[in-house]
DNA sequence: TGGCTTATGTTACAAGTGTAACTTTTAAGG
DNA sequence: CCTTAAAAGTTACACTTGTAACATAAGCCA
């Protein structure tokens, strides 16, 4: 990997968005981001186009339309986000910010049942 | 609080210093951390004084010295920035972020354990 | 007491971010 | 085809961050 790009908050917004679903246009994204935001739509379009610089989002032509769709997976997304996390907090401090994580949190009880069973994996090895 | 003040990476890290031991004058930080960077002094000069300014840490003048310590408190500071991490991968997700946080660290078996705890009290719910 | 040392203060500057306005191109309709 | 609205591109500007140089003040030793 030739260094992975940083996304900031602003830009995280975008790529929840296209997530969720893409391709979409530049349009469609504005509309959906303008109800949960209070950007401009010239701002939205920044934010893609520097999504679009970073290589974290991508885009074809059909016609003069652009269709955006991400690069980045979400999950590796998370994770680089989670690693510069832990090296913040120095690795020191994890159980407890884990407690706090999952107490705050709803889990299903799917999701609670895959913790238990990776925690079951680091615990066995 | 007067909406507490964002710390930026390289502040985290004089910040570290200071939660390990205070009081501390600058030259005392200088060579702590020059030995885990590559950072000039000056650089972690202009770091301690940006941090005085957003009020995360405060100094006594005895003398002409100036003995810093920590205003913030490191749980305080790692849970302001657990929860702006939450806000960005948007509460949804929450399952694999954690796992994100699993996998990657080393855990004691006393804490998974206790995190296994906390789960079955989650499920058991 | 005057200079030296050392601690502190002032200024800098480029890249990244939040936030946007202004300009050009192009497809689509009259 | 030509106009025009929508899409895309260019430019802006202040604030933060990483990274530091340069300047000044204040004790301490000779």
């Amino acid at each position: 990997m030739t260094g992975k790009p940083k996304i900031s908050d602003a830009e995280w917004q975008v790529m929840q968005i296209l997530w969720e679903k893409s391709p979409m246009t530049v349009k469609e994204v504005i509309e959906i981001l303008s109800q949960k935001t209070t950007w401009k739509s010239e701002t939205i379009r920044t934010l893609i186009n520097r999504l679009t610089k970073k290589k974290a989002v991508r885009f074809e032509k059909k016609g003069r339309r652009h269709y955006f769709y991400p690069v980045l997976s979400q999950e590796d997304c998370v994770k680089a986000d989670a690693d510069s996390f832990l090296a913040r907090a120095g690795g020191a401090m994890l159980k407890p910010i884990l407690a706090a994580f999952i107490e705050k949190e709803e889990l299903s009880a799917e999701e609670i049942t895959e913790l238990q069973r990776i925690l079951d994996e680091k615990g066995g090895k």
